[in-house]
DNA sequence: AAGCCTTCCAACCGCGTTTCT
DNA sequence: GAGAAACGCGGTTGGAAGGCT
C-alpha cells in the first residue's frame, strides 16, 4: 500500500484469514480493508449521532463490522482531524525526541502530532525512524549507541537479567529507555515556590526512586504505583514513597505543557554534560547514573523515570483533549 | 517479461485499564 | 467488592506496490 488510497478498490475483498476472533466471531461480520459504502456508513452516523459505543455502534449504523473495527477506522483514517500524507522534518524530530523520552508511548507522542495518529507514527517508526538509527549506529529502543550497551548500575544488571530469562514480548515492551531517574528531583524541578507548588525536597540526591523490575507491565498500562490511579494522576503514593499529594500540587496543564514543551526544546535536550563528564550525549541519549547539578537537565533526566513521567504527561496530553471526559483533579483549589 | 525481494501500512489481535452493573 | 463489558493501547500480520535481478 504504497500510496494508500481512501479504500482498497471494490472486489479486492482480499483474502484476510477467516479466523474466528473474540471480537469478530459473530457469522456474517465482515473484515479486511473497508469499502468507500462502508465508510461513508460510518463517517455520517458518526457525524449524526457521535463517537463511543463502539461494541453498539455497527449494529446501529447498519454495518457489518465489529465495533473494534469501526473504532479503528475510524480513529485512523475517517476522522476529519486526521492529517494524511508524508511526515515533514519538523515532525520527524519531534518524533525522535519524544521517542526518546517516552519509549514507545505511540498514542502519547501522537498527542503532541496534530493529526498525526499512533497507528501512523508507530509505522513511521518502525519503518523509517528505528532504521535510520541503526544506520547511525544507535539504538532505536535506549537511543544510546548500539555497542557499548555495558550495565552500569544494578538496576541495569538486574533489568538485564530479568531480559535473558523473560521472552522479549513479555517484558513491557513500553518502558522507558531511561530507568534511573529520581522522582523527587523532577518535583524539585517542577516546584514553584510561589504558586503553592514547590515540591521541597531538601537533598534531591537522597531519595533516588528506581523502577524495579516487578513494576513492569504490559501493554498500554500505567505503571505500578501502589496507590490508586486517577486518570495517571498518582493518588498519595509514588513507588512508596510518600508524595503526599495533598501537599503537592502535582501538576497543572499550564505547568506541564510549558515542561514539556521544554523537553522537546533544543536547548534542553541538546545541553552539554554536566557532572564530571558523565556521558550525556544529546545524540546518544541521556545518560541518568549521575545526579544533574543544572536544574534544566534534572528535569530532563527526571522526566525519564515511568513513575514520575508518565502521569505527568497524561495531564498534559490527554487532559487537553477537547473530547475527554474527565478532567485532572485540580488540588491546589482542593 | 517474469519472478523474487523489500517496503509500506491498514487492519487485526491480545491484553490491561476503566467503567458499569 | 466482584464480575462483566467497554474501551484503548501497543505489537504483529500480511497483502499491495515498487524495486531488483
Amino acid at each position: 500500500m504504497r500510496n494508500p488510497s481512501p479504500a482498497p478498490a471494490p472486489g479486492s475483498a482480499v483474502a484476510w484469514k477467516a479466523k474466528v476472533t473474540p471480537c469478530c466471531s459473530k457469522v456474517g461480520l465482515k473484515r479486511g480493508p473497508w469499502t468507500p459504502e462502508e465508510d461513508e456508513v460510518l463517517s455520517s452516523f458518526i457525524r449524526r449521532e457521535g463517537e463511543g459505543k463502539w461494541r453498539t455502534l455497527p449494529k446501529r449504523a447498519g454495518l457489518l463490522r465489529c465495533g473494534k473495527s469501526c473504532r479503528l477506522r475510524w480513529m485512523n483514517y475517517l476522522r476529519p482531524s486526521v492529517k494524511r500524507g508524508q511526515i515533514a522534518p519538523d515532525e520527524e524530530d519531534l518524533i525522535l525526541r519524544l521517542h526518546r523520552l517516552l519509549g514507545n508511548r505511540w498514542s502519547l507522542i501522537a498527542g503532541r502530532l496534530p493529526g498525526r495518529t499512533d497507528n501512523e507514527i508507530k509505522n513511521y517508526w518502525n519503518t523509517h525512524l528505528s532504521k535510520k538509527l541503526i544506520s547511525q549506529g544507535i539504538d532505536p529502543r535506549t537511543h544510546k549507541p548500539l555497542n557499548t550497551d555495558k550495565p552500569s548500575s544494578s538496576l541495569e544488571r538486574d533489568n538485564n537479567a530479568l531480559a535473558s530469562h523473560v521472552p522479549a514480548t513479555s517484558l513491557n515492551p513500553n518502558a522507558n529507555p531511561n530507568p534511573n531517574i529520581q522522582f523527587q528531583n523532577a518535583c524539585s524541578s517542577l516546584g514553584n515556590e510561589n504558586d503553592g507548588t514547590n515540591f521541597n525536597v531538601h537533598n534531591p540526591y537522597d531519595n533516588y526512586h528506581y523502577f524495579d523490575g516487578s513494576t513492569l507491565n504490559h501493554g498500554g498500562g500505567w505503571p505500578s504505583f501502589d496507590g490508586p490511579m486517577v486518570r495517571g494522576l498518582p493518588n498519595s503514593h509514588v513507588a512508596g514513597e510518600a508524595v503526599e499529594i495533598g501537599d503537592v500540587n502535582f501538576c497543572t496543564d499550564d505547568l506541564f505543557s510549558s515542561f514539556l514543551n521544554s523537553l522537546i526544546n533544543d536547548e534542553v535536550l541538546q545541553q552539554e554534560p554536566v557532572n564530571n563528564g558523565s556521558i550525556c550525549n544529546s545524540e546518544q541519549g541521556i545518560d541518568l547514573a549521575a545526579p544533574p547539578s543544572d536544574p534544566l537537565a534534572s528535569e530532563v533526566l527526571a522526566f525519564g523515570n515511568r513513575a514520575f513521567w508518565e502521569p505527568a504527561f497524561m495531564c498534559s496530553t490527554v487532559f487537553n483533549e477537547e473530547n475527554y471526559s474527565v478532567q485532572p483533579t485540580n488540588h491546589m483549589n482542593n
